[in-house]
RNA sequence: CGGGGAGUGGCGCAGUCUGGUAGCGCGCUUGCUUUGGGAGCAAGAUGUCGCAGGUUCGAAUCCUGUCUCCCCGACCA
């Protein structure tokens, strides 16, 4: 059955024409199940048999190396540099600071043993004679190696800032996983750095936030609200900690870097000690931020669409593709070379100060195939060429984001190659601009202003619906005080996001404790 | 980690209750036709039914254990 045949008839009826679209399930219809769906049909990922650990593949890992580039320019461009720190901690160094244990230890993943040997079963066994003398914890975060290092390197004065940052992968034994957004390993880069005092670690703290919500902003066109969050959500061992969150289709909140202020902590259990100008010992103050492949999550939640995944131009593996449409006959020739030359062309134009990445896809199979499955991975720019196009001198282009017309079929505009060459780098900014504008609509039109309890229940309780975040004013309680607020919440499934730093003057009263408030909060459902 | 669901060719599923040696759709391969927008017809190939034990003449099917995934909850830097 060929559904597109009878466009005729529909028009006759008088009815709008159906869309296929690329994906079975419609985010409308079942988000979960809709955001997988994208991570395999967009291949960016998979299962990988290890509990809560993806193999992630091309397309997903290109979006991550993209996002690498882009943010390690950005680190070294605030003078931090680039080390490595070892994958496995001894568990003595990690015992050292009690709230960082505290807070980590449930999900540790331990070595015990050196060596394995033949079990009673045939299998493999550790070996009971290899025990390691002390166990060795595979890292969830890395504040005490580098905190030991630091213990080395810092002396005096002099030696502070140390500005350092690795990339690398983290071990946290989750009990619920999700692709990308909550795995057991994960892939991430972690500043550490050492301060003489506490406002130029403070200085430092911002500064990462402010470079976290510019990249999320500008490279991943992914709108955020920069801002500290409540006591209750901090780093174990942190005296402040700051976070990005930005908002999902679905309407939940997610936490897409972090940054946090870690006062002398650390110092004190690491012995990060420096001799100031005056000649007396003391601790540094220090920092440590971070950002990760849950960022590819957030993308996916925040530009994709019922087709499949939307990349921004900045992050995209490729921004344009280029789909000769062969007919395994003579004239495929002609076709090929028109094609390369186009790619040749395109890829020596500059976008965004780089380079622009085409690909010409020039792999066996019917160009409409392989344009689905472009689609999909959310390739900003398609060119479909064929022999009439080459003859002419033209290109059909098929822009990821308006890839429907009317009549419900492929959007394809055809336009004079030289024109296209003219246009293409604009198309790509307007295609960057396009989304971030489009997800800014979509967050500022779903925060509301909520002035009490009641509303605040009222507000969530639109069945089964996300409606947003809230944005209250409270009065900054602690403790227990603060504790009960979290409760109260908790039974609406609702957490505190953050406190936006804009320095927006406050009047009113705490919603929670009626207390004159002192700053306003974001209140949401999270990932 | 608690409750629920599920693992059968690359993908999606039926078969399991009532045990008899595996099937459908899509995809894949080949051929022919078609050819500017997610092609048609025909012929093929692909499975130790998640894994390990057990019951049985015989297990995808029954029993036990175990691994992995999904949903809800708890937890979550």
């Amino acid at each position: 059955m060929n559904r597109r045949t009878s466009p005729a008839n529909s028009t006759a009826m008088n009815q709008t024409p159906q869309i296929r679209h690329a994906l079975s399930t419609k985010r409308a219809d079942d988000f979960a199940q809709w955001y997988q769906e994208v991570i395999s049909e967009a291949e960016m990922a998979e299962e990988s048999g290890v509990r809560g650990c993806m193999v992630i593949k091309p397309w997903g890992y290109g979006i991550w190396e993209r996002i690498q580039r882009r943010m390690d320019d950005r680190i070294k461009a605030a003078g931090v540099q680039n080390c490595y720190f070892p994958l496995f901690i001894p568990l003595s160094y990690f015992a050292k600071e009690a709230d960082h244990v505290e807070g980590f230890a449930k999900e540790m993943a331990v070595v015990t043993h050196h060596r394995l040997i033949a079990g009673e079963n045939g299998g493999l066994v550790p070996d009971p004679e290899a025990k390691l003398e002390e166990p060795l914890i595979v890292r969830p975060t890395s504040e005490t190696v580098i905190g030991a290092a630091m213990a080395r390197w810092v002396q005096s004065w002099r030696d502070l800032p140390l500005l350092t940052n690795q990339w690398a992968n983290v071990v946290r034994w989750e009990m619920r996983t999700r692709m990308f957004l909550r795995t057991s390993e994960f892939l991430w880069q972690e500043g550490h750095t050492a301060h003489a005092d506490r406002d130029d670690a403070m200085e430092e703290t911002l500064r990462a936030l402010e470079m976290y919500r510019d990249f999320a902003e500008t490279e991943l066109a992914m709108p955020v609200f920069a801002g500290e969050k409540p006591e209750n959500e901090r780093f174990p061992g942190a005296v402040a900690t700051y976070s990005i969150e930005a908002m999902m289709q679905d309407g939940k909140a997610l936490q897409a870097g972090t940054s946090h202020y870690l006062g002398t902590g650390f110092a004190k259990a690491a012995g990060i000690q420096y001799q100031d100008k005056e000649g007396t010992q003391q601790y540094a103050h220090t920092t440590s931020w971070g950002t990760s492949t849950r960022m590819i999550g957030g993308l996916i939640m925040t530009h994709g669409d019922d087709d499949g995944l939307r990349v921004p131009p900045i992050v995209a593996p490729y921004q344009i593709v280029v789909l000769p449409m062969l007919r395994d006959g003579p004239e495929d020739e002609a076709l090929l070379a028109y094609c390369q030359d186009l790619t040749k062309a395109l890829g020596q134009l500059s976008a965004f100060g780089e380079p622009v990445r085409v690909l010409l896809d020039k792999r066996p199979g019917k160009a409409t195939q392989k344009r689905w499955a472009w689609v999909k991975k959310g390739v900003p720019i398609m060119l479909e060429i064929g022999g009439r196009d080459a003859a002419g001198g033209q290109v059909s282009m098929l822009r990821r984001d308006r890839i429907w017309n009317a009549a419900a079929k492929a959007n394809f505009v055809a336009l004079a190659k030289d024109d296209f060459l003219a246009s293409a780098v604009a198309e790509l900014e307007e295609f960057q601009a396009g989304l971030f504008a489009e997800a800014k609509d979509r967050r500022d039109a779903n925060v509301s202003t909520v002035e009490n309890m009641e509303a605040l229940t009222a507000f969530f309780a639109q069945d089964k619906r996300y409606p947003g975040w809230a944005e209250v004013l409270w009065s900054r309680p602690t403790g227990a005080a603060l504790e009960s607020v979290v409760q109260k919440l908790k039974a609406l499934k609702l957490t505190i996001r953050n406190t936006p730093l804009d320095g927006q003057a406050v009047s009113g009263s705490c919603i929670f404790t009626g207390e004159p408030a002192v700053e306003r909060i974001y209140v949401a459902r999270s990932y």
